[in-house]
DNA sequence: CACTGTTACTTGCGTACTCAAGAAATCTCC
DNA sequence: GGAGATTTCTTGAGTACGCAAGTAACAGTG
């Protein structure tokens, strides 16, 4: 109507964004409920684990990598916890830390989930986008900003 | 570890997009909530209200167009009703539905939170992107499905 | 006309978060 | 070494959904 007609692009792709969020999103996250009993945050939360050293990491840092809140972390580890795949861990040298640290038990149930899971998303978007598409849409997402909150990127300590 | 190769990509790009949707959601949510007490969806369902013919939808069709469920609808409704932006309209037609008309306070409040949005939208995306990164960016993502559910794309009656 | 779907919508209950307010451990600066 | 600020994590209250079940209205069949 009235915005000037530049934004159009933006407003656009914004939206096309939303909705192949909310699209993707529900059919993969019924797809792992249904097979594994997990959600993607579940998923997301032991696969980012079984990357960090030792299979653990401090609560705060997993909720960055999550992009979730510290509280939303708790809430999350307890129906991990509840299931036996991940375990809290007490850090000797600073006593408020607790690590969530990643079972054998969580390994193997991501080990599972994770090749059909894989799959899923693989399927799906070479469904509707060439390699070179979707290798495309990859790079373009990453440049969006990561968190705005606290850019603790890079802490060397 | 042991995935084929080729899923790389489709992991890599799904992965940034949920990150994406992610922080770019919590940056404009927020925005739109400061500056004029809307949520992303309320902002949408205006909108999407005010495209339609006689400023009116089927809460039914309003569902499918925010990929929502009915009940989600009915929720979301819930609060604009409250706050005297749509109001419910029966159809004389068929009892069973109801209609969500855009009231014209509902059309004020859209038309003074969309120029500041839409800005922010703008904003956000070309402090990242190219103008052309964008369009191709909006291009792949419509490519992606819209609804699995059921495809009523385009009705005759 | 009654009988059996099917569609539109609402409601109760559960889930996955958020934010604000805490408690406890650690760091800082005098 | 002690007071105050900061960090880590939890908890209570609230929000925004989804799913399943329910009700009311319509549509098709005998």
């Amino acid at each position: 109507m009235s915005e000037p007609q530049n934004a159009a692009p933006a407003v656009q792709a914004w939206t096309r964004l939303l909705r192949a969020h909310a699209s993707t999103t529900r059919l993969l996250s019924s797809q792992l409920q249904a097979e594994h009993g997990l959600t993607l945050n579940d998923y997301e939360a032991l696969l980012v684990l079984s990357q960090a050293e030792e299979r653990r990491l401090k609560r705060v840092d997993l909720a960055r990598r999550l992009l979730l809140t510290p509280s939303g972390v708790t809430r999350l580890l307890e129906g991990l916890e509840r299931e036996g795949l991940v375990e809290r861990a007490a850090c000797a040298q600073d006593l408020r830390v607790t690590y969530a640290q990643l079972t054998d038990s969580g390994a193997e149930r991501l080990e599972a989930a994770s090749c059909s899971h894989v799959g899923s998303v693989r399927a799906l978007l070479e469904e509707h986008l060439t390699v070179a598409e979707i290798d495309s849409l990859g790079s373009l997402l990453a440049k969006l900003p990561e968190v705005e909150g606290g850019d603790e990127s890079c802490r060397p300590g």
